[in-house]
DNA sequence: ACCAAGACGTATACATTGTAGGCCTCACCG
DNA sequence: CGGTGAGGCCTACAATGTATACGTCTTGGT
């Protein structure tokens, strides 16, 4: 899409998830976070599918639990953010951020 | 896509555009001020056709300039934001913005 | 008057992302 | 050993992202 590595909008509150959930970033919890943040619905395909592609593009990386802690069905999968996955949210960030430069009168404050 | 009225990446980038030029706002402003201000290259059908759609989600309206100032080729057409588009950037902001709290020691200053 | 050139917009097509739903596995419990 | 809950994978389709090509004015030569 963009110049280097370009990420959308669900993209970018996958990857943010996974770094607020640390070494609990899977499936199930990311979705969760996604919901209680930002107050709307997220399907489960939504998140697994985001994570793939994201994995593939390098953003992102996973390994399958080797525990099985009580509780826990099927094994989970974690996944943790590459450098080019923070890279990436800072220069979305970036350009919103300069987007933005100046509208504070119109729109409020940053 | 989301709840009420979604918008994406580029989309948001096209709203703060025509936000930011005020009564300039037509597609080749349009275009320059995004490139200027995110540094990276945008076609010109990629700013017509997201302009297109925005007017049909009703977050933008238009109307061809009646004014023909010189060294102006074809006919202007110039776009305004709509109250629909001013709250999807909110919400959009919003919801980034729940998803990055907490993160500053990890990634720098919001 | 004619035509090339520049400023703009429109049409079309295709790639990437967004999103939902269904289906499958595993572990535990009655 | 069948049900149930936690988790993950696959498939399909809609929406967005993005580029190229093409049409329309308007002006400036000549």
């Amino acid at each position: 899409m963009g110049s280097s590595s370009a990420i959308g909008e669900f993209e970018q509150l996958v990857v943010l998830a996974v770094l607020q959930l640390g070494r609990e970033a899977y499936g199930v919890a990311i979705r969760t976070v996604i919901e209680e943040r930002t107050d709307r619905p997220v399907s489960r395909g939504a998140v697994y599918t985001t994570l793939d592609r994201l994995e593939s593009k390098g953003l992102l990386s996973s390994s399958v639990s080797p525990t099985t802690s009580p509780g826990t069905g099927q094994a989970r999968r974690y996944y943790q953010v590459e450098p080019e996955g923070i890279e990436a949210l800072h220069e979305a960030r970036a350009a919103l951020r300069q987007m933005w430069t100046g509208l504070e009168p119109l729109l409020g404050e940053l």
